[in-house]
DNA sequence: GTCGAAACGGGACGATCATCCCGATTCTAG
DNA sequence: CTAGAATCGGGATGATCGTCCCGTTTCGAC
C-alpha cells in the first residue's frame, strides 16, 4: 500500500470515529470526507459502503472492550460490571449507540467482521452470572441486549441518569434483589 | 364537509393505522395512498404532513389509553399494570414503537395535540407509586419511558419475551424487590 | 530523472420520499 | 338539471444521500 494512501486512511478512520461519536450515523460521507480534507472517492476506495467505514471504527474499540471482558471474567459481579461498561461505552459514542438500537447497521454483523467479539463476552459473563445465581434464569442475552438500549434511548445529558437507568436493569435483571 | 371527502379521510385514516402499525412509519405516504385507493394529493390534503397523520391515527388508541389509566388511578400497583398495558400496545404496534423509541415523530408532540395527555396519566401514576412506596424514589419520567423503549427494542416474535422483560424493569423499579 | 501504476477529487448518477400543483372529475345546493 | 365549487388523482418538483466513474495528480521503483 502507497505510503500516501494508507496516511489517507487512517485520516479519514479518525475523522469517521470522532463524526460517528458525536453526530451519531446519519451523518453524509461526503462530509466526513469533507472535514477530513479528502474527496468521497477516496473514502469509498478505502470503505466501499458506509457500514464498513462504521465497522473499521468500531474495530479498535472492540478489541479493548474484549480485553477488558477477559480480564473480568471470573471475578464476581463480572457481569454487571462488564454491562455497565459497555452501557457507559456507548453513551458515548452516538453511533455506536444507534448501532446498539437498532437505527442503522448491524453492530453484531460489523462485530464479527472484526474478529472480536464482545457479543460472546457478554453472552458468556450471562452464562456463568446465571449459573453461580447472580441473575435471573430465565434471561436471554437478547434481552440483555435489548435492556442495555433502552438505557440509551434517555436523554444522557444529566450523566446521573445512566446510573440510575443502569441501577434498575441490573436489580432487576438479578435472581434475588434489593433495595434501592 | 362534502360526504365523498368524508368517507376519503376516514378510509385513509384506517389504511393508514394497520400500515403504521403493521410495517412502522418508513412506509412511503404513496403507498398508503395506493392501498387506500385514492391519490397522494388526496391525502396530503386531509393531513398535510405525514405526521399529521400519524398523529390522527394515534388519537384513536389514545383516548382507550387514557380512560383506561383513569379506571386504574388508586388501585394498588396502578403504575405496574399501566405499564405493561403501554408496553404491550406498543409491542402490536410497530410504528408506536418505532415513535417511542425516537425513530421518525414525537409522540408527546402528537398526543399533545391530541388532547389526551397519556404521558401525564404515566406521569401521575409514577408518582403516586413514589408516594406509597412501589417505586424506587429516584426515578424519572423519562426514565420509564426509556425502560419501556428497551422492552420495545427486542424482537418480540416470542411473546413471552415481552413477559421476561417487563418483569424485569417491574423488579427493578420497585423499592423492594423479590425474587423471579 | 522517468514512467507506469496507484490514488485522488469531486461531480454524475440513481434511488428514495415528502410535498405541491393543476387539469379532470364529482358532488350538491338551488 | 345545471353550474360552480370542492375534491380528486397522480405526476412534477426538490431535497437528500450513497455509490460509481474518470480525467488528473502524485508516488516510488528502477
Amino acid at each position: 500500500m502507497r505510503a500516501d494512501a494508507q496516511r489517507n486512511r487512517a485520516r479519514v478512520l479518525a475523522v469517521a470515529a470522532e463524526i460517528f461519536a458525536s453526530e451519531g450515523l446519519s451523518v453524509p460521507v461526503h462530509e466526513i470526507a469533507r472535514r477530513a480534507g479528502v474527496g468521497t472517492g477516496t473514502v469509498s476506495r478505502h470503505f466501499p459502503t458506509k457500514e464498513d467505514l462504521f465497522a473499521a471504527v468500531l474495530l479498535e474499540r472492540m478489541k479493548e472492550l474484549s480485553e477488558q471482558a477477559d480480564a473480568l471474567t471470573g471475578s464476581p459481579g463480572a457481569f454487571f460490571t462488564f454491562f455497565a461498561t459497555l452501557v457507559r461505552e456507548a453513551a458515548a459514542n452516538r453511533g455506536l449507540a444507534e448501532a446498539l438500537g437498532g437505527a442503522g447497521f448491524d453492530v453484531e454483523a460489523a462485530a464479527a467482521q472484526a474478529g472480536y467479539d464482545v457479543t460472546a463476552r457478554l453472552n458468556a459473563l450471562l452464562a456463568s452470572a446465571q449459573e453461580s445465581g447472580e441473575v435471573r434464569p430465565d434471561i436471554t442475552y437478547p434481552d440483555v441486549k435489548a435492556l442495555m438500549a433502552g438505557c440509551l434511548s434517555a436523554d444522557l445529558s444529566d450523566p446521573a441518569t445512566l446510573d440510575r437507568l443502569v441501577a434498575v436493569v441490573s436489580g432487576g435483571l438479578r435472581g434475588t434483589a434489593r433495595d434501592s
